[in-house]
DNA sequence: TTGACATATTCCCATATAGGAATATAATAT
DNA sequence: ATATTATATTCCTATATGGGAATATGTCAA
């Protein structure tokens, strides 16, 4: 069934390497399709696409100026990202690297004599 | 082309719910596969396939006790999802979202102008 | 209206999976 | 050795895109 509709998922669009970097691109300011395809050196479609899945699922927010669409992060949308991947954040501190590696050869020590048993 | 091989990239292993599901199940616990199993009320193989490319991508490391695997969240893989996500963080934040709104009105109000003109 | 410019959309193809079913592999107990 | 338990793997199919090329749409200027 391969993966499900992603478009209306955050973690999906991010998913896409292209579209970090157009998020990344973005930034704080706000662009034009050109400018982002200059900055980018795509073709112009391709931004275009991507661009529109970036919208859909709200990552991006788009203003109309004359012909220009001018395109710029939402950043908002990102926050259920964060919200998710924060709680592992206490695992991989440096003081707990190293208490879990100390855990780790614990742990070895004791799969060696359960084996000898 | 679809999207490049993602099993190497964790944005992409993270980009399905399901694994999503089978990181926060393991937490901080050691599971094995059928007590994840139990636990998610997914088929035997389904689970061991998603832990496979959460494996491959380094999310999750196993350990071998007698047949059993027991799989544990390796969050360290997980700190490049929080580091390209965090710089976004502070315009979600209250303060920033109200000033926001008010920029945006006052750029209404330029539009408007504008096209008066 | 006509032409130039900015951007979106459509068509087509190749490929990466997710899920289901069946089966293989590995380890333990009898 | 054999049965049983725990897990991984393979085969198959349906489907979701990503990219390229061509084209459509929309907007402004002359």
């Amino acid at each position: 069934m391969a993966r499900a509709p992603t478009t209306y998922d955050p973690f999906n669009a991010i998913a896409e390497p292209k579209r970090r970097q157009l998020l990344e691109a973005l930034g704080t300011q706000e662009l034009s399709v050109n400018e982002l395809v200059a900055l980018l050196g795509w073709t112009q479609p391709m931004v275009s696409k991507h661009l529109g899945v970036l919208k859909q699922v709200g990552l991006v927010s788009e203003r109309r100026v004359g012909r220009q669409r001018l395109y710029r992060v939402n950043a908002a949308q990102l926050k259920p990202i964060h919200d998710w991947v924060t709680p592992f954040e206490q695992y991989w501190s440096e003081s707990f690297e190293r208490l879990n590696q100390l855990l780790g050869q614990i742990h070895k020590g004791e799969r060696k004599n359960a084996r000898k048993k």
